[in-house]
Formats: structure tokens, C-alpha cells, sequence
DNA sequence: ATGAAAGCGCTAACAC
DNA sequence: GTGTTAGCGCTTTCAT
């Protein structure tokens, strides 16, 4: 039992089955075995507490089944959900999974790319991409398959959902309820591509709707934060509430922020949604409870996974070579209590 | 550049610099290295595009630097809050994470765990735990380091809060708001033993107040469930309700079901916390939004997070061979909007 | 079906 | 300070 507290090798089940090497190995991993020698290595296996050592199997051969997970910050539901499915995904697959937190970072997503390469990872999944354009070359150059995930990426090989036909359907729904004069709101939460893409989704939908999108119905902030945290986001939306033509409804970027919207606009007063509508992207869990009721564009997060998994394990155990794989999805609008039509004229004016 | 795509080793570097193996291994891990050679190596290394391979180095040094984490479920923001924190701190110490979900089934966790040893990974940090001893025997067979986070366990390092005090705390505050029928509520999402201890901090705050704690004011069933998923639960739930003398509040085991717990309530037509009074236990990000305001014991997870980490790399680096470590750390009870002083009789009794 | 032997890419004594 | 050497524990030809 104890025995100089070094783990039992293949070796020390070869000498106790009184095999060779080779055939344990060959007995481990279920090929060419006598049944009778199977037994007795299997016994030997148990007898001396035998656990097949998986960095050596990886390195000799050169290669490991382990797959990158990177994120923008677990402490998100939305990331968090997605990486669950994912990992669920791949652990079906007999992958491993290792994590790694971003935090909206590019420097900190190098150094994370950095280390998943020195460990030899067998593909990686970028449910967050800053957009760097080195790190995917880096990435290619070493021949490690990379799926960028619920971020549209020309340059690799990615599945996202129709960001641009997502914001429509919700402008839509909003316009239908009778709005006009409708924000847009985005953080830095969001990777710029992903809001470059819902912001013209946003402005398209107005067009067709013959309206034009003003400037000052737009509150965009670059750094990943709440309005909550900054009093000058709090200024700067009572600037837009208070404006010459203000909005009755807003499209937020993602749902975190559109929570952090109903939670602030309901501290300045105004009520949601009887003076002011929100919609809010992605559909997190958090956007479906009673007390929230967020509507919002949903993102099929099954979908996402299930897509992204597949088309790594085809780059990891197939066709490297292969054109570019990109997968778009259709989103799906939630109806919640956070919309209704915009007050009457009378109703808004008796506004404090 | 295209060399037949075998990544450049050590050797290659050697070559391209005119040392031997040894002396670019020397400069890469930084020691004995004259200034001439070492730039001399550092170019040869830029030169061939030279990364280390950690598969490699962690078999010769037989360790890792990669630990792994066992969770219930990631998308439960308790733990990828939790799992966010600790992943954190094990980054800023050079050790990477590998993380793997239990969905709270046991012979899920075992599968993990003989994952993760064969691995080699440094050690494990479990934020959910079965209980189940063999795993833990296993594990210290194996002489891999273990901590037990967010759930006591005497058997084995670990930290954890109070939960007897924790739930004390809640109780008592429902005690002073004048609350004499308070109900338990508790799910399998949270481990048998950890709600064990919570039960009994409930029934001994009860005692405290020379109140005995009803049967029919418990409600408790193992699968990791919602109210909403099961019709009997909500059933029970009425019943519970409808008893000769109802619950005027709740305690509930953590904040997931809490919140469940209160739309299954206003949906069945009772105001929180007007009519019922709600508290939850764990402080999860959700609690604190003002659509919802959970009143809440919260668990300091930033404290939770540094401690295990610290325990555990102080066995994975050093003193593997002392008694156990334990930490219990202080709840702290935070007042939110799902408590009040109980309806009158009058106002009860206008019930429909 | 089984065994012998040659590494995988690196670190760590140990010589020089 | 630098080079030589002997493995780490396994898989995988290649003989037998």
C-alpha cells in the first residue's frame, strides 16, 4: 500500500501480471487481448492501484483532449450558462475542459491563450473575442482549432446568432406597440463588433420604418459597466429623459444592462413599462422571473453549444484544411411585461 | 515558417542557437545564465517560434499546476460566482483550472474525480461535495490535495460559513418582526449535509425563542429541484398554506428556491412581504436587484474563495502531512424588501 | 497475441 | 556557466 509514495506505473502492472509493457497498454486500451491475459491484467490493475497517467499518454501522443474555454466573465449568466452546455458538450465527447476569465481584457486573453497553447490543448472556444486579429493568426499558425462562439467572426470559423435580425425583431415589436421615438444603450459588456452589428440592426429597423435614428437616442459606453456604477451614465440618461423629444422605449444591447436599466429608471421615478418600455438581448434565466419580465431577444443557447462543439470536434479529429465554418442562427423574440404601447400625450404631461 | 508542422522544440532553439539543450532550458526558466548566451537563446527562441511544452514538463517534474474544480452546476450563479473568485486567485498563483460540473449526482462526481487524477492535477477544490467517503479516500490515497468549499466537512480541509448561525440570524430577525409560525423550506440543491446544519440552526433559533418547530411547517424534498418544475410541490406547498395555522414567513435553504419560492407565492396569489415574509440564504447577485430584494444571509465569497485557495496551495507546495485545516466563517444577515412585520388579524383574515 | 525498443519534449543531477 | 546524460510514463512500430 504504501510503497515510497510513488504511483504504480505501467510497469509495476506489467512485473505483477508478469506481462510485458505492451500488453497492459494494449489490455488498457482495449485492443489485441487474449481473454485470459485481459483478466489477469485487469486483476494486477486493481491489485495495484493502477491509474493510467494522462500527461505521458499526451505527450507521447502528442496531443491532449483537453479543450480551451474562454470567456468574458463567469460571474455572467450569460457566459456562465453557455460555457455550462458547452462543457456538457464536450465532456460527452470525452473532452476536458479548462477555463479561463477574460474579463473583457485583450492583454489578459493573450496571456490565457498564451498558457492554453504552452498546455497543448486540442481546440479552444472563445464564447468571448476581443477581435484581435494577432491572436487568431497566432492561433492558426499553431494549428490549434479555435470556434468563436455568439460572436461574429469572418476570420474563423464561429457560430453566432443573427444579431442584426435579433434587434429588428425587437424595434419591430416596439414599433408595433405604437413607439417612435425609441433609445438604443450598449455597454462595454458587449464585444464593439456584436454592438456594431445590433446597432445597425437597430438603426436598419427604424429605416424601415421611415424613421431616422437620432443622436441623441443613443447612450453607448465603452468600458464593460452598469450604469448603476458611474454617476456620469446616470447623468447622461436623465440628460436623454429629459431631452427636447424624449424616448419612450429603449433597446438595450444585452439583458444585464437592460436590468440595470429598469432598476435605475424605476429609482429616478419613472415606471416600467406604463411610461417606458425596455427589450433587452440574449434572454438570460435572471430576464424570466415574475418580478423581472424582461422582454428580450433570445439567443438559442443549445443551439449555440450544440453548433460550436461540433464543428471544433470536426476541426480537432477530421478536416483542419476545411473552409472556414460559420454557422448563423435565427433569434427569437420574448414577450415580457417590461413592453407596452407608449403613454398617451395627457398621461405623459402629468409627469412630475 | 511551414516546417512540416512539428512544433519547434527545445532542441530546435539549441540548435538555432548554438547551445545545447540543457542551457536554453537553463534561460527559460531563468536561472544560471550569462548575459551573452541568454539573449543569444531568447533570439533563437523568437526566431523558431519556441513555446514550451507544458505536457512535457509536467511529466519529467511528475506535477502540474493545473487544479481542478468540482461544482454542483454552473449555472447556478452561487457557485460560477464562487468558481469565478477562486479561478481568479489560482490564476494570480500560476495554476490553471479545469472545471467540471456534478449536476449534484455522485457517480457524476466520481467520474470527475478520476478524471482529474489522471490528470495529475495538483489538487482539487470541490464547491459541492456528495459526502460520499470513498471519494475522499480515494483522493487522499492518491496524496492529491483537497479542499472543501461552501459545505463543512470535518473528514477533510475545508471552509465554510456558519450555517447553524447563518440561519439563526434569519431567524431571529423574522423573530423580531414579530413572526411566530416560520415555515423551512429546502431543496436538493443544496447538499444533505449542509441543509442538515441549516435545519438545525433553524430549529435551535426557534428553541431560542421557546417556540417548538411544527412538521407542518416543513417542507423539504431531495431532487435537485424548482417549486415551479413539480406540481406536487406546489400542492404540498397550498396545503402548507391552507393548515390550521399557516406560516407567516418562510426560511428558506438558498436564494434560488427563495426567489422561486416567491413567484410560486404571488402567483398563487399572496403578497410578499406583505402577507408572507421571505428569506433566502446565500447573498447571490440576483437577490440584491430591487424588482427583486431578497432579504438574504449572504456568505462572504470573496473570503470563501481566499481561504481555500490559500489552504489549498499551502498543501500542494508545501506541508502536505498536517492536520486538518478548517475554517468557519460568519454569515452576515442583509435586509432587503422580502420581509415585514406579519399582516394583523384582521387584514389576515380578509383573505378571499 | 505478445515483447523489445525507440522515442514524445522536457528537467535535473552531475560533470566539466 | 555550460554540456552530458538519464530518465518522467506512456504509445507505437516492428519482430517474434
Amino acid at each position: 500500500m504504501t510503497q515510497g509514495h510513488r504511483q504504480p506505473t505501467i510497469l509495476d502492472v506489467a512485473r505483477a501480471a508478469g506481462v510485458s509493457k505492451s500488453t497492459v497498454s494494449n489490455v488498457i486500451r482495449g485492443v489485441a487481448a487474449s481473454p485470459a491475459t485481459r483478466t489477469r491484467v485487469l486483476e494486477a490493475v486493481a491489485r495495484v492501484g493502477y491509474r493510467p497517467n494522462a500527461v505521458a499518454r499526451n505527450l507521447v501522443r502528442r496531443r491532449t483532449t483537453t479543450v480551451g474555454i474562454l470567456l468574458g466573465d463567469l460571474a455572467n449568466p450569460f457566459y456562465s450558462e453557455l460555457a455550462k452546455l458547452v462543457g456538457q458538450r464536450l465532456t460527452e465527447n470525452g473532452y476536458a475542459t479548462t477555463i479561463g476569465n477574460t474579463d473583457g481584457r485583450s492583454a489578459r486573453e493573450r496571456e490565457l491563450i498564451e498558457s492554453l497553447l504552452e498546455q497543448r490543448v486540442a481546440g479552444i472556444l472563445m464564447l468571448q473575442f476581443s477581435g484581435e486579429r494577432s491572436a487568431l493568426n497566432e492561433l492558426r499558425a499553431q494549428g490549434v482549432p479555435v470556434v468563436v462562439v455568439s460572436c461574429w467572426e469572418e476570420r474563423s470559423d464561429c457560430v453566432a446568432v443573427d444579431d442584426a435580425a435579433g434587434v429588428e425583431l425587437g424595434v419591430r415589436h416596439l414599433l408595433e406597440l405604437g413607439h417612435r421615438r425609441i433609445a438604443y444603450l450598449s455597454s462595454g459588456l458587449v464585444e464593439p463588433k456584436t454592438d456594431q452589428a445590433r446597432f445597425e440592426g437597430y438603426r436598419s429597423a427604424l429605416a424601415g420604418a421611415g424613421l431616422v435614428c437620432a443622436e441623441n437616442l443613443i447612450l453607448r459606453w465603452e468600458h464593460p459597466a452598469y450604469l448603476r456604477s458611474g454617476h456620469d451614465l446616470i447623468r447622461e440618461l436623465q440628460r436623454l429623459l429629459c431631452g427636447a423629444s424624449p424616448p419612450t422605449a429603449f433597446f438595450v444591447s444585452n439583458d444585464l444592462v437592460a436590468i440595470d436599466l429598469i432598476e435605475t429608471l424605476e429609482q429616478l421615478g419613472f415606471e416600467v413599462p406604463e411610461e417606458l418600455s425596455v427589450v433587452g438581448f440574449d434572454n438570460i434565466a435572471l430576464a424570466g422571473l415574475a418580478r423581472v419580465s424582461l422582454t428580450t431577444v433570445a439567443q438559442p443557447r443549445d443551439e449555440l453549444a450544440r453548433a460550436a462543439v461540433e464543428i471544433l470536434l470536426g476541426r480537432i479529429e477530421g478536416s483542419v484544411m476545411h473552409p472556414v465554418r460559420q454557422v448563423r442562427l435565427a433569434p427569437e423574440l420574448v414577450k415580457r411585461g417590461s413592453t407596452a404601447a407608449p403613454p398617451t400625450v395627457s398621461a405623459a404631461s402629468r409627469r412630475p
